[in-house]
DNA sequence: TATTTAGGTGAACAAACGTTCATGTAAATA
DNA sequence: TATTTACATGAACGTTTGTTCACCTAAATA
């Protein structure tokens, strides 16, 4: 299907493009310039701007729920599920880490009604992880800890990476950070 | 001095409004229609839309800076200083939550050459905390690690804070936020 | 009193924006 | 061969944008 490649190759160059200079401060024009094409034309492989971010936004979205939820249903330990959802979020890092960026950076763009579904997915997300660790907590396996606060900080270790990610061309091993990472979740910085 | 009242009331409503919308989503209109006034009044108090985002971002930017240089003269202990590090975070994000969140989402909006300065000074701050993290590895007060994944992992887990402080109406406890992060940075989630 | 100053107005500007339209071409399909 | 399809163009649209201008008023200052 050439229509899928030339339309992949459009939704990958604009990916990069609203990732260098932000959503609003991309214009159509900008995306048109650098496929070598009119403004026109870009519109034959889109809606609209904005159905541009939103496919962007609800696809990775999507990716990191049916990931969660996969660890979520397993009998794995909780130990072992915040491991595995440290390899996701690693994971997605490699694969797709423009997508991921914009996850990061760019969702106050979405207008209602999808702004409104954005956000409650992402709690829908945070509280998977909430789960995971108030699980632990009462397994023992966790130490005492205010739920909210250390759902917060453990999801914020992961968010750095995209952006060493993206502007990096020697690219870090991803294994090396999973571990070091990992390390610092269980047991932080001190030698003991 | 009416001016300067009157310019720093002017100054908190058009940092909240940029905080909502996003500094290229919020037009001049905006800030003047929720200051009751026309747009052109707005000039009385800011030489551009431009100036209000540098005056915003380099002026937290230089509280952090002038709050980790006193800490690193200090003859601190390195899990001290890693301690007064959090500590200056969360005072900052308690006492301008919005002008943190603006440092974390909207520096991307400034101009050349001062979006270069920005950066510059942001990795110099970087340095300053790997510099703490380095010192104390080699005093063998913390584990072998990595020391920029260290870096990124340890300055994200205080990433989060803002959000949650600008959003909520009642507002989370900052001694009790400052201990459960020191206890996650220092040692991690797992029970020993 | 005369004059500077702080605060405020409405209209206008040139530029940039997202989007649409009518039209064209070359290749794939029927 | 006839027709659909994918890709492409340039001009134009209505809006919105940041900013400027000439002008106004009331209070502080000289």
């Amino acid at each position: 299907m050439s229509k899928m490649t030339k339309r992949e190759r459009f939704l990958e160059t604009s990916l990069k493009l609203i990732n260098e200079k932000g959503f609003k401060a991309t214009t159509m024009r900008d995306i048109a310039h650098s496929l070598n094409c009119e403004v026109a034309n870009v519109y034959n492989y889109i809606d609209s701007k904005q159905s541009l971010l939103e496919t962007y936004l609800f696809g990775i979205s999507n990716e990191f729920h049916a990931a969660i939820d996969t660890i979520i249903d397993s009998n794995a330990s909780s130990e072992e599920k915040i491991r595995l959802i440290i390899r996701i979020h690693i994971d997605l890092m490699v694969k797709k880490p423009y997508e991921l960026a914009l996850l990061v950076n760019e969702w106050r763009n979405l207008k209602e009604p999808k702004l409104s579904t954005f956000l409650a997915e992402r709690i829908v997300y945070e509280n998977k992880v909430k789960s995971v660790l108030k699980e632990g907590m009462e397994a023992k396996d966790f130490k005492p800890m205010d739920i909210e606060i250390a759902t917060y900080t453990f999801l914020s270790t992961l968010r750095w990476l995209h952006d060493k990610y993206t502007d990096l061309p020697i690219k870090i091993n991803p294994k090396e950070i999973e571990e070091q990472i990992s390390e610092f979740v269980f047991s932080g910085i001190s030698k003991k």
